[in-house]
DNA sequence: AAAATCCTGTAAAACGTTTTAGAAATAAAA
DNA sequence: TTTTATTTCTAAAACGTTTTACAGGATTTT
């Protein structure tokens, strides 16, 4: 039924070429001129020339062949996105985002999600590597600076988001303010007249967890709060999260801190398992949850990255790398928080 | 600081030759061949130098250039996915599983959003196709028609999901059986003993909607229960919908159904902005929506699609096209539905 | 008027593959 | 032994660009 597929573009460099009666290497060089301030071809092409090339491209529906274009220059105008999960809506919005700026910089992305594995993180690098993208973004997981070093061997730009990898040098970093936003997290409870703040999470020594708690522990005692934290075997938290909830209220917790967008499902899962009426038994404050408090519950209260804002200055850091213009540094963002209603209508 | 990013690949086919002692030719013959059965390599190179080209490769650290086998063969490995929107969960984890398929066969996956205009949907179907995609799997706009016709004018496979484009012909479908989307919305608001369902949607002639109101319609019929739907204009309806619903209720309507992720949203921000207890003063049924009863409110009921048998089904039938065997189809999918807690705790 | 400079343009190599058409070496058939 | 077939391998073209190095004519400078 199907025949082999038109792969090659039907119209091409030789075509507009012949049709505008001029050598395929003017047309290149017309096709990739830079405009003057007031449009003029800036090329060793006469404006007459330029102008008719064009028009003969345009008229032939003339498209540059990328794969040609990639093997004669090395730039595939394609970036790399790596994140743990695409269909977590915090890197959803983040990616969508970065996508939008990417194409109207007339790059391509590629995206794609590791399940928080190093294994799979390394094997997305490789691929991209010999795909040849110009760049990456990518939220790493921990224990991925050797694959990090290979792109940095090959001179490609690369920009660190949502979780870093201390000590890598030569990249860009989009990081959100832990330590703020655990204060961050604090400070809603204690506007909310919250006395005695617990704090769950697992076992890591991620530093992005780390400094969230830390925030917290420290806002707490500026504020003369008390604090204390739970910590979980990894695999069982989500089992284990209910129990440490129940004894907490027996204890007279009156509100709960999950730092991370893992630990806040389960959290959450947990709350609504034991039945715990929100705000009054506890009130509660997750993390790197979307906003959907306007659609559902309307009583918790999130700390969360501001998605657009990473999106854009890591977008940003990349591109400048990229062109050659503009550094790779380290960005610090405040948190974004979402308040749930203080009062249950 | 940066120089020139190394963009050729270190290690060229032609070293490999070189190092092996072979033509060039011969190593692309081997590195492509097909294994036998024992794992013979299916060409004309001896098992002997197959396999000391192979282990030289290996040892060299080659790997194919992309762009050049892409100019060369006028295969890229890469698919094209188009969505409205990524950061949509159900979008979100349907891309997610594409990608890990595509991943898998050896393919990459380039994600683009649409935000559902016709506009953007063609410049990115163009640029997609420019950049040499092997296949489509789109969630299509309202009247892109032309844009899908331009696909198939290149031989290249296309699978729609999620909407139909009524009347194209020669590309795959994977649909949701709307009509029974619909009727199962009905039948878990009749099993939780509701009389009067009301549905809100916009004005629109997408089929997807008005097939689940006819689902919905009859329904509701069978089970001699009364059904009346309200039609908002499109623009407004986020705001309209609040007055929609309180009027709802002052006649008698017990329960209510949003028949699509926009609407739903847009229900249970109003059903929240109203402070109306759910379920005791309202039932919901929403559509489209990532189940996240576990986390937050547990008394909504939705009506999904199952995202990974879409994207299963989606990316199985599209590397079938690719490939040559295997069919473009439709495929109808049963919906999946998650039921809210009958009672509040 | 000759030399130098500028303007407009081109030829050809190169990027790294795949693949066609055929060569050389070996084995089988006559 | 000679011919024929088979196995194993290679040369070279092609894919569609970009870019270097340079050519020829027009213009300016000396």
């Amino acid at each position: 039924m199907s025949d082999r597929p038109i792969v090659s573009p039907d119209v091409t460099i030789r075509d507009v070429a012949e049709a505008a009666g001029v050598s395929i290497s003017l047309v290149s060089f017309v096709l990739n001129a830079r405009r003057g301030p007031s449009g003029e071809y800036l090329c060793s092409a006469s404006q007459k020339t330029a102008e008719r090339i064009v028009e003969t491209a345009e008229r032939l529906g003339y498209h540059r062949n990328k794969a040609a274009t990639s093997l004669r220059t090395g730039r595939s105008d394609t970036i790399g996105v790596i994140v743990s999960d695409i269909s977590n809506t915090c890197f959803g919005q983040i990616c969508r985002k970065i996508e939008k700026l990417a194409n109207d910089a007339g790059y391509l992305t590629i995206i794609a999600s590791t399940d928080d594995r190093k294994e799979n993180f390394r094997q997305l690098v490789d691929k991209f590597l010999y795909s040849g993208v110009d760049g990456f973004i990518v939220a790493p997981c921990h224990g991925v600076e050797d694959s990090i070093a290979k792109i940095l061997k090959r001179r490609l730009p690369v920009v660190l988001f949502d979780r870093d990898l201390p000590g890598v040098e030569g990249v860009g970093r989009v990081l959100l303010d832990n330590e703020k936003a655990g204060r961050c997290a604090v400070r809603i409870l204690c506007s909310q007249g919250r006395k005695h703040i617990g704090l769950v999470r697992y076992e890591t020594d991620i530093p992005t967890i780390i400094a969230r708690e830390n925030g917290c522990r420290e806002e707490a005692e500026k504020n003369g709060i008390s604090f204390t934290s739970a910590i979980l075997a990894r695999e069982t938290m989500r089992r284990d999260i209910v129990s440490v909830l129940h004894n907490a209220r027996e204890e007279g917790i009156d509100a709960m801190i999950f730092p991370s967008n893992a630990i806040t499902v389960d959290g959450l899962s947990a709350i609504n398992e034991l039945g715990f009426s929100i705000p009054e038994d506890l009130a509660v404050v997750g993390f790197d949850q979307e906003d959907r408090s306007e659609m559902f519950n309307p009583w918790f209260s999130f700390v969360n990255q501001p998605t657009k804002l990473v999106a854009e200055y890591s977008f940003r850091m990349l591109l400048g790398a990229i062109k050659g213009d503009g550094q790779l540094e380290t960005k610090i963002i405040n948190p974004l928080y979402t308040l749930g209603s203080k009062i249950k209508k």
